[in-house]
RNA sequence: GCGAGCGUAGCCAAGUGGUUAAGGCAGCGGUUUGUGGUACCGCCAUUCGGGGGUUCAAGUCCCCUCGUUCGCCCCA
């Protein structure tokens, strides 16, 4: 009970899970790389206020999942509880709207919500995210929404759904809200609770509320669709063909609406019927705002970010995680031999193998045994006889033979005996 | 923040008030002092997340606490 443990909503990702991630990262990487995204690293907290004003302080990120603190110099300090507000941060702040034309950024890392930790919920998370500055075609929108399906699609997802609405621009809303207030305030008694307090703080929530009953008015009620403005109506049908032309498969959805204010226009999620609770795997949308209201210049943007640790689980449901392929394991007995153990295993790393070497310093048996279980195709055996006479015992240990090899024969033609790894591990 | 379930070895666990806490996997040692995947044998929890209480007696019942899981809320 003394040993100390991770705080809660916090883990660590250790060996046969970690290489789910560096897959997830590798696959990110190429998509994004190949889009012309460049990565952006921001610090991991930021001041208080870039959140609550960006983010918007009704949000329940903002108004109960912060974690807040404050540091030795007074400074209200926040760690980090999304990527957008930060990334938009260095935007303004490094000026890369000067470069003119559009900045396309991703970023990885973690991210902080003080929240009670679920199924594919965390308090330390972690996301990819993009963002595509400084253009307000709808190609935008377009364009990122496919990188999203691409990176799921590479790494194998299925039973995926894309669900896609608009929530047109500040005015538009704001006429929206003012309907749906009136539709729902006679209702308001049917309501469940959470619903009724939304009713004047944010409506608009009322709508993807879970509760049945609540479910069943909010169906009847007006669609955001029917409000758009000729513009914002424009632009979201150029996005919705485009994605049908792409062959991207989306469900409308109007009651789609996204927990942070600064969404405009185009909002999506990508939800998977595999996950539970946590059904969102990537989520995001059009912020046409945001960028002025952080003190930048008026600039359309458009992004997405996707839950990593949400990703691993569909991942972990798929396919057992790869094991790293070994090529040499070598056994050792005697102290030359032991001594000339270590400078085989390092030489042959350094030609290019795969090597482990065993430190045990127990009987024989006991290390073929370890070497027959670490998945390597063949054991290199060095004894007294073999130290005495620089020579190594190469065991192929699906076959059992064996060979005696001058330590620098092995060494000496290196390509070739691993052409004959190679051939081994792919009989197998 | 609210609700429910669970916490026995590194892992999976049996155990539902009564003498010494099953079993399996992994690990270590041996049969086999230079040759593996099988088999057999042995070792591996003075103690059941922590604290308090009830009882002649508690892993087992009660209370508190911590952790964990799932759900609500919210979102990635």
């Amino acid at each position: 009970m003394a040993i100390i443990q991770a705080l809660r909503g916090t883990k660590d990702i250790c060996a046969p899970e970690i290489a789910y991630w560096q897959r997830i990262e590798a696959v990110v990487r190429d998509c994004l790389g190949r889009a012309t995204f460049q990565e952006i690293r921001t610090p991991i907290f930021e001041q208080t206020n870039l959140f609550e004003r960006g983010i918007g302080e009704a949000t329940d990120v903002v108004s109960k999942e912060m974690y807040t603190f404050t540091d030795r110099g007074d400074r209200q300090i926040t760690l980090r509880p999304e990527g957008t507000a930060g990334a938009v941060r260095a935007y303004i702040e490094n000026k890369l709207f000067a470069q003119g034309g559009v900045q396309r950024l991703w970023y990885t890392g973690p991210m902080f919500r003080y929240e009670r930790p679920q199924a594919g919920r965390q308090r330390q998370f972690h996301q990819v995210g993009v963002e595509v500055l400084g253009s307000a075609d709808a190609r935008a929108d377009v364009e990122v929404i496919a990188i999203a399906t691409e990176i799921l699609q590479k790494l194998g997802l299925k039973n995926l759904s894309l669900q896609l609405n608009s929530v047109g621009n500040g005015e538009d809303r704001q006429k929206y809200r003012a309907a749906l207030v009136e539709y729902l305030t006679p209702f308001k008694a049917d309501l469940d609770q959470d619903s009724q307090d939304r009713l004047e703080r944010n409506p608009l929530r009322i709508l993807d509320s879970k509760d049945k009953k609540t479910q069943a008015i909010a169906k009847e009620a007006p669609s955001i669709l029917d409000y758009l403005s000729d513009g914002s109506k424009k632009h979201f049908d150029q996005v919705q063909t485009s994605l049908t032309a792409l062959g991207v498969e989306y469900h409308l959805n109007p009651c789609l609406v996204r927990g942070l204010d600064y969404y405009t226009h185009t909002a999506f999620e990508i939800q998977s019927s595999d996950l539970g609770a946590q059904a969102t795997v990537c989520g995001g949308g059009r912020y046409d705002g945001l960028v002025a209201e952080l003190g930048g210049p008026d600039t359309p943007a458009v992004g997405w970010a996707i839950g990593l640790e949400r990703l691993v689980i569909l991942l972990q449901q798929l396919a057992a995680a790869p094991v790293n392929e070994l090529d040499f394991y070598v056994v050792s007995r005697g102290e030359k031999a032991e001594a000339a153990s270590v400078i085989l295993a390092h030489k042959l790393r350094f030609a290019g193998c795969s090597v482990e070497l065993d430190l045990s310093g127990s009987a024989f048996g006991k290390q073929f045994k370890r070497a027959d279980r670490s998945g390597a195709i063949a054991c290199l055996v060095i004894g007294d006889n073999e130290a005495e006479n620089n020579q190594v015992q190469l065991k192929w240990l699906q076959t059992k033979d064996q060979q005696i090899l001058a330590q620098s024969e092995l060494l000496g033609n290196i390509d070739q005996w691993r052409q004959k790894i190679n051939q081994a591990r792919n009989q197998a």
